[in-house]
DNA sequence: GGCCCCGAAATGCTGCGGTAATCTTGTCGC
DNA sequence: GCGACAAGATTACCGCAGCATTTCGGGGCC
């Protein structure tokens, strides 16, 4: 799970930070305020974290920039002030939970869980992207780099395959037995075709290639050999 | 709003759904585990306030036994147990946010607002709207560019499920099972007839098109593509 | 009994995808 | 470094799967 952390005491940022590691999160941070909105706002994020007193930009304002954005992520708020009042004011700031300092490590480990568990686990993966190549998979559409990119169906079936095994090598038989469902080999250069085809497409106008042959083995979807 | 209170305490109850209702809820109590089980599958609800300690039926197995039944309505658990350990079972049972008794009034209106503020963004929707067409589900009417289009009731959900899956590509499989409720392949082409005269009212006279086919897939109502 | 909605079937059409031929590139051995 | 061979890339072509449209008849409903 991809967690932002905004605090600006880098001790206590450490060790949230390492515990989240350990439990096998990605976890970036952020010191201050203007950091934090700017990482909270250009990338993907599964939960944040906020320290509501921050040099620069206020938590709560953070959250509000955040949510005014249409950024649904969600957000626990983090703070020393325990008061209802101090509570009721970062959740209608958009928080979605509020965790008092000093906290014990599990109990931040579960909200963040709960947190995220209707979100992110609602609907398995809609979407795949690797480097600046990006599929949407209920809405049967592919872009790179923001282009929208026009395929067939056996071809997004076979880009969707090399994209699930994205950085793998792939051989002929894999593929024969997943896109095609061909239990047998046809004895033509059938996939070579198709690889062919969908390389016009996602590598012709765009740079790097991230279809690459492995000769004697198969294909690879990546960024650099 | 709808409001489940599953509380063996009339008093507190009362309180509750009093200052609830007075914020403009609706509010249903149970005063025991069994019966909150039962209104809590019954029926549908936006958020579910579950006090833990409840005659006959636990309030974390009640939780438990209503994820099980795939309902996702934010739970808050309710508790006189403070202790971190208690809060991290709360949540891990399934639980969305956890408040301790004695608690301010206010603080629950504020755990309330935000627990469903992410999940019942999907209130009852009366009118369906994508690009210039637009659907009202009271009126069963629907009109493009403001023109009224008249539709049979078949084709009115077809429409309608489109519609609620506007960008996303929907298989015919999809469509047999909820506009049709058939749970077998019919081995006729009847939605595809279907498709046909739903294009002939809603796209003939209109630019650009909506009801998009994707080979090899299904069909897509969206803008452009 | 008449109207009309809905599903089955027949027919026509489009373009996807598989085959094969030809060209290109990589990899050996000498 | 050069030639030969194999692996892979590209191109063109055509059959037919998959989709659109039209027609027709049964049956529900007023």
């Amino acid at each position: 799970m991809r967690i932002l952390v905004i605090e600006d005491d880098s001790e206590a940022a450490a060790y949230m930070a390492k515990g989240l590691r350990e439990a096998g999160h990605v976890v970036d941070h952020a010191a201050t305020g203007t950091d934090g909105l700017f990482l909270a706002t250009s990338e993907r994020w599964d939960v944040m974290i906020v320290d509501r007193m921050l040099p620069g930009l206020d938590g709560l304002s953070i959250i509000q920039a955040v949510r005014a954005a249409g950024i649904l992520t969600p957000v626990l708020v983090l703070s020393a002030l325990g008061k209802v009042d101090d509570r009721v004011r970062g959740l209608k700031a958009g928080g979605d939970d509020y965790l008092v300092k000093p906290y014990a490590f599990a109990e931040l480990m579960a909200r963040i869980e709960a947190l995220s568990r209707r979100v992110s686990s609602a609907q398995p993966e809609t979407r795949l992207k690797v480097e600046d190549l990006e599929m949407d998979l209920l809405g049967r559409s592919v872009s790179r780099s923001g282009k929208p990119i026009d395929l067939q169906p056996r071809e997004f079936r076979l880009l969707e395959y090399l994209m699930r095994h994205a950085g793998q090598v792939v051989t002929r038989t894999m593929l024969l037995e997943n896109v095609w469902e061909y239990h047998f080999d046809p004895q033509t250069n059938l996939i070579d075709v198709h690889i062919s085809r969908l390389r016009q497409k996602v590598d012709k106008d765009f740079d790097p290639p991230l279809i690459h042959t492995v000769r004697g083995a198969g294909y690879s979807l990546r960024a650099v050999r």
